[in-house]
DNA sequence: CTGTTAGCGCCTTCAA
DNA sequence: TTGAAGGCGCTAACAG
């Protein structure tokens, strides 16, 4: 009794405290104080779990009102065992493909009522991991991720616990996460064929590191399409900066087997080897054909225009995301994740030695 | 005496319960419990905000080891007064200038501890207003934001009470809130009146609904230029669509007075009416010059490179996230917001007519 | 249909 | 230097 006595009184002073602290946020006890109700019925009104009468919803609705009351996510997300965010993951926002893919990410989560936490990782598995943890300690639901130098990664699932995670655009060791990429074996490999069509027999590879493993994979498509045709391998990894794929660029064309055609790997590099192109006075496709994967806008307007492998990329964080979504509503964690690989397309401009325009889409 | 007894007979059957749990993580008191200590101890050691005596700190840092305990960031933020997350709203990602404005800001963010919930607009005030009311509810330290169509946005004072909120790109009416912004017109009216230097006397202008900030501070630079130099205006509003700009493209060429250069004034505007020109076979700058607002990767390559003016966007990221963590931490709304404007950069390439490349800093 | 109780994990306040 | 008590706002579980 004494008890029940207590809070009461505690009932009672409490609104006077509360108006007492000039910019207090109304609680749920505050509306159901006004409304003459207890908390659980303001709770149920809010969540539509359990009916209430129609009368006492309206005051219940009235008092909310006048409070402007918003319910508090964060003691939601403490209470219960859902915090209605995840996590995102990608290396930076300046490669237009990683752009897109975060817009669509973050469009199916708001979709789902869900909030997005983004990092960048700048390829540093160490800022990834920092970050990851961060997203762990706030409780994020699940994670979408492209894996830093994705070998490299500490993305695995003992570092996530029970907690889903769907790595996209470079897959992990670990087969248990679910992973979703392209067929970028595939599409270089043809890409690279159709240069061959063309009668080159000298075609040069251009590309960051091969531990990421993007690249690594077109470099695998470019080597099959060489072998198959029996040409030699000339690839070079290391477009780091302006400077050094200049660099590689002039000694190539300087070298004793000029190639007649390269082949970039990502938007990166074929932007640096674009400039030093420039820079070097080249002709495409007369001095050299060109080709290369990733679309961006305005491939169409370069000088010549660019042959290209485009990825779906809106797509792929579209597929990533539900997928996600799906294993958040399972609740279970899966011993195989699955590999969904999405098909991309060729489109053929001029910059390959095409008269006229074409796209081809490789499964 | 009888309470007390209580506390400790729940403090000794909640191991077992918790084992009982297979996945429960660790809190705070097992922590506690396993090195032999009182819950503040660890959370005194944990934020080093009081000292413990060294011995203590062993047991406690092996117990935390041995349980891979992390802090609960969620009962933190319930608890405590910060969350150490901030909102971020933008328009879309597919837009560089914004994809390099989100980068600088996550960047900027996680430099300072925080974490970023990042959401796009579209464009859209309603979907925007949602957004915000879900960053509130999760109490979100301060939120950095593009406003949707400035005038039409609901972002205002009143919907975030205290919190503090930052806009850049483009201004709100409100002037209470913080604004970084770039010198549009000043821009827009230096490579208009360079345009006009090189001759030209009927100087067209394309871009998306006059209702965009940016668009029209951008509008007014050019008109401007157009009247200091007795010229007569000759802008559209409505490249919504490559179908509606391949239209006014057209009709403007067809039209009795042809304009001779054209400027446009964002990202969007000009990937649609260069795409325009290029179907109908226009060839710049000797069929028609060109000029636009925003620079982009690539802008070098396009045939023939595009004359722009550049837009510090890591820089106006960067600058909007350091005020909005000066307001965190200082944690008072100011009566009349600061008012940031950037300086732009004209880089002259060959779109324009001009011969040699050069740059001016507008500020 | 509605209310009461209890407690999520943490940290502020008070007491030793 | 350390510990105990209490409560942030909410909702599951149990009464009525």
């Amino acid at each position: 009794m004494s008890e029940s006595k207590d809070h009461l009184a505690q009932g009672k002073i409490a609104p006077s405290r509360r108006n007492g602290r000039v910019s207090a946020k109304p609680t749920m006890s505050d509306v159901a104080r006004l409304a003459g109700v207890g908390t659980m019925t303001v709770s149920r009104f809010l969540s539509g779990s359990v009916a209430v009468s129609s009368e006492t919803a309206q005051r219940v609705q009235s008092a909310i009102n006048e409070l402007n009351y918003r319910p508090n996510e964060l003691a939601r997300a403490f209470r219960g065992q859902r915090s209605r965010t995840i996590g995102l993951i990608i290396p930076y926002l300046y490669d237009p493909f990683f752009a897109n893919c975060v817009h669509s990410v973050t469009t199916v989560a708001n979709e789902h009522g869900y909030s997005v936490i983004i990092t960048t990782s700048n390829e540093d598995t160490e800022k990834e991991f920092v970050e990851v943890e961060r997203m762990l300690e706030r409780h994020v639901d699940g994670v979408v991720a492209i894996p830093a130098r994705f070998n490299e990664s500490r993305i695995t699932r003992p570092l996530f616990g029970k907690t889903p995670v769907v790595v996209f655009d470079r897959p992990v060791a670990d087969p248990t996460l679910d992973a979703v990429t392209v067929q970028n074996t595939g599409g270089a490999r043809r890409i690279v064929e159709h240069l061959i069509e063309h009668g080159h027999k000298r075609i040069a590879f251009m590309g960051l590191s091969r531990s990421l493993f993007t690249i690594n994979a077109r470099f695998l498509g470019y080597r099959k399409a060489l072998q198959d045709a029996g040409l030699e391998e000339d690839a070079f990894f290391g477009c780091d900066s302006q400077e050094d794929t200049l660099r590689a660029v002039e000694s190539k064309l300087r070298g004793p087997k000029t190639p007649t055609a390269v082949f970039t790997s990502n938007t990166l590099a074929t932007r640096y080897v674009l400039t030093a192109l420039f820079t070097l006075g080249v002709k495409m496709p007369n001095d050299l054909a060109f080709a290369c994967f990733d679309d961006f806008d305005l491939a169409e307007f370069c000088s010549p225009p660019l042959t290209v492998v485009r990825q779906p990329a809106q797509e792929i964080g579209r597929v990533a995301a539900s997928l996600l979504f799906d294993r958040i509503a399972r609740g279970e964690i899966p011993k195989t994740g699955n590999r969904i690989v999405l098909p991309v397309e060729i489109v053929l401009r001029r910059s390959c030695g095409c008269k006229h325009r074409g796209s081809v889409v490789i499964h």
